[in-house]
DNA sequence: TGTAGGCATCCATACCTGTCGCT
DNA sequence: AGCGACAGGTATGGATGCCT
């Protein structure tokens, strides 16, 4: 029984059975949940001057797990190639490949670090999280899901949005009597889960009881989906050693499949995606604590949370246990909305990128945009180089203006649009098209670049393209629907994948790293705001400040249109005017500002309002000095002042602004400069409790003698009454706005006089 | 398992200088 | 006078987190 079989694409594995085979489980179209199946043969490419040897060296290696070679015509950097490919009967490349290569005296290897379930996505042009057809046959069903043959081509359909995936949400409790959990001694004491439909269930009590029940809701349900926060580096992990502890597996992937670790710390749940919403906290720049309510509160949703420190824990679960119960609902509820709020974007980055919806979370930004480029090589022939260890050498990058310091009225800000990528595309920026003789040559440097369209500025011109599409799509589309939300979702990941190639092309992690194009980039880029300022001002526009790709002038809407027009048609770049501001607030400082935007919202650029690592009531005095600075006068500003630094002397502020949250960014030991979050750190270590590479450490800074590290203690020990008010004041509040304050002319003497007067 | 460079800011630390007490 | 201890000032660089 063959028929074409439509069907949206989940997630891949690949077993070994005769030899390499590719499962894709799958959504159909009448929403069943299938697996279509295919044997395939990853392949690798081995090169040198004698092909011809390698080949017959090849014919006479029967003993090795290949199934087959040919001569091929591939590019490496453009240039034509001549290389053996070899299709293999395993999926463990690299070895093979290396045996061979000495074996038979080839000089290069390629693609043979390319996992075998990535190799058979990009060489099948299937793309994880959208809708395929192909060819299938009917084959013995397993465990209850329907198995496919597959044969022929695959092809993609047009088709907007998902299926309808069944979603699990869980979050657990882990309870110990000292420090942090330990998975060896300490058990897990709740779950709560949370279906797409709204269904809410919570096991708690006995151990064993509460992870069977657990298992048992995600048998039953099956959901496509599990979604949780923290789960990869953690709970999955840790549950996983609780069951096997009490003799049995937390078998929650399909057929019965125990999590397993994949790359980089993902846990991998075969037939299911696994999402860790942390992972996408990690990178949103506006979330500088990362924690699950953070999230809800930036993504604007209506979750309520009672939320339990994690330090109180054991001390709520003696008291108030039913209080800790409703929390881990409602964080699981959380979970739901926040996944509900990001998926769509999730499943477009994964659509882009060729990274299944589960690993795409966990691959940092450049791990994106290669597996992109990877898709598109292997379809122009073009090798895929090997990950190289390219010597780290820093180049110039963009420039930034001296701000005019002081208060600015009726201010434009020009910004233009994707600079960069379009000064790639412009110049044909390339690692395939540098060229000594090249007719596009960079400002005053050796780098040229050839006429003939290179790689990267084909993949930009395909990703901007197909976000223009997105965007008109979208706009076609009603507001609020399904399909307008996608397409918002798509173009905007579209846009961070095109944004970070010239990044990408600096990083000397990058199989296709080419310092000369990263560094020929920032230099047209600089001489492009240069020539814009250099008009602006001919024009006759005030220029206050300017940085890499934007440029602030008085605002003038003929001289402004006119610089526009001329951007547009000598240096074939768009700009716009991207916002303006009835008041802009400069200090002497470059990217830190504060302004009255036109529609009456204020906002704040780098100063320690928006910074993670000061106390909140720092940045609250800080911003409401600024905003008595744009909406009243300085008198009024310093009052502000004032009245925070009264409310620190007398005791009214609450401990928790006083927090100062700084991240541990290696071990502890590591550090060459004690720092007050590293001795606190370290504190927090000796009681039990973990602190690594990556985490948050808050403290607070106690009255006390000696150096500023030997008087900070974790947040969660600090005495309100031991409190230096004192460095709070001066080192907290007055410092931020006083910086303000000077920039209209108020010297910090007034502030010191009102420290003074008690 | 790291997109890039440019930048402000705080604080620890090393180093320098001058003073003082002692021999 | 010569020496070391010490206080205070300054230059430097580690560390963090922002901007485009």
């Amino acid at each position: 029984m063959i028929g074409m079989l439509s069907f949206w694409v989940l997630d891949i594995a690949t077993e070994v059975e005769d030899g390499p085979v590719a499962w894709i489980w799958s959504i159909g179209e009448d929403g069943s949940r299938l697996i279509v199946k295919e044997p395939f043969r990853p392949v690798f490419y081995l090169t040198g001057g004698d092909l011809e040897g390698i080949s017959t060296c090849l014919e006479a290696s029967k003993d090795f797990p290949i199934s087959s070679f040919s001569l091929v015509e591939r590019r490496l950097s453009g240039r034509p190639l001549r290389a053996v490919m070899v299709s293999a009967m395993t999926d463990e490349l690299e070895g093979l490949a290396e045996r061979l290569r000495r074996k038979c005296g080839a000089e290069g290897v390629f693609e043979a670090d390319i996992r075998a379930s990535s190799q058979f996505l990009m060489r099948r042009r299937i793309r994880p999280s959208s809708w395929h057809a192909v060819e299938a046959s009917e084959s013995e069903a397993i465990g209850g899901y329907k198995v496919y043959r597959a044969s022929g081509d695959y092809q993609r359909l047009e088709r907007v949005g998902t299926p309808d995936l069944k979603v699990l949400a869980f979050d657990s409790l882990l309870l110990a009597s000292r420090g942090t959990p330990k998975p060896e001694v300490d058990p897990a004491i709740a779950i709560s889960a949370v279906t797409d439909r709204g269904e809410e269930r919570q096991f708690s009590g006995d151990e064993a009881g509460l992870l069977r029940g657990f298992i048992g809701l995600v048998e039953g349900y099956d959901p496509d989906v599990v979604v949780g926060f923290n789960t990869n580096r953690r709970l999955l992990p840790y549950l996983a050693e609780r069951c096997r502890r009490l003799g049995f597996s937390l078998s929650i992937g399909r057929l019965g499949a125990e999590p397993r670790t994949s790359v980089y710390g993902h846990q991998s749940l075969q037939g299911r995606l696994n999402i860790d919403l942390y992972d996408l906290a990690e990178e949103t720049p506006e979330i500088k604590l990362e924690t699950l309510e953070e999230y809800s509160s930036y993504l604007g949703l209506k979750v309520e949370y009672d939320t339990i420190d994690e330090y109180d824990l054991a001390e709520a679960w003696g008291k108030e246990r039913s209080r800790v119960l409703e929390y881990s609902m409602q964080r699981a509820r959380g979970i739901m909305e926040v996944y509900k709020a990001v998926s769509d974007y999730i499943f477009s980055l994964s659509e882009i990128t060729g990274l299944p919806a589960d690993h795409v979370l966990t691959a940092a930004t450049g791990f994106r945009v290669e597996n992109y480029l990877m898709g598109l090589a292997m379809e122009a022939g073009e090798l895929v180089p090997p990950r190289g260890e390219a010597a780290y050498m820093t180049y110039a990058g963009g420039v930034v203006m001296e701000p005019r310091a002081g208060l600015h009225e009726d201010v434009a800000v020009i910004d233009f649009k994707s600079m960069y990528p379009n000064i790639m595309m412009k110049y044909n920026i390339s690692f395939d098209t540098l060229s000594v003789d090249g007719v596009h040559r960079a400002p005053n440097l050796p780098h040229a670049f050839k006429e003939e369209v290179g790689f990267i500025p084909r993949a930009l011109k395909g990703l901007l393209e197909e976000r223009e599409r997105a965007r008109r799509l979208a706009d076609m589309h009603p507001e609020g629907s399904v399909e307008r939300r996608v397409l918002e979702a798509r173009q905007r990941a579209l846009k961070v994948i095109a944004n970070a190639t010239y990044g990408y092309m600096g990083w000397t992690g990058a199989r296709w790293y080419c310092r000369e194009a990263a560094e020929a980039t920032s230099a047209w880029g600089r001489e492009t705001i240069r020539s814009a300022m250099e008009r602006a001002k001919g024009l006759g526009l005030e220029i206050i400040y300017g940085d890499t790709d934007s440029l602030f002038v008085r605002d003038d809407p003929e001289r402004i249109r006119s610089l526009l027009g001329w951007i547009s048609e000598a240096l074939g770049m768009e700009a716009r005017v991207d916002r303006r501001y009835r008041k802009v607030l400069f200090t002497e400082a470059k990217k830190r500002y504060g302004g009255l935007r036109d529609d009456g919202r204020i906002e704040t650029v780098g100063l320690e309002v928006v910074r993670g690592d000061w106390s909140a009531i720092a940045k609250e005095a800080q911003l409401a000095a600024l905003e008595a600075i744009l909406k009243e006068g300085r008198e009024e500003a310093v009052e502000r002042v004032r009245e925070t630094i009264e409310a620190l002397r007398e005791g009214r502020v609450p401990i928790k602004k006083l927090i100062i949250w700084k991240k541990l960014t290696k071990g502890v030991e590591e550090y060459e400069v004690a720092a007050p979050h590293v001795t606190v750190a370290k504190r927090m270590i000796e009681a039990g409790w973990s602190v690594k590479p990556g985490d948050m450490v808050g403290f607070i800074i106690m009255r006390g003698r000696g150096r500023l590290y030997e008087k900070a203690v974790p947040y969660f020990e600090a005495d309100p009454s031991r409190v230096d008010v004192d460095y709070y004041i001066e080192k907290q509040v007055i410092p931020p706005v006083a910086r303000l304050l000077s920039a209209i002319g108020i010297p910090e003497r007034t502030l010191g006089e009102l420290v003074l007067k008690k």
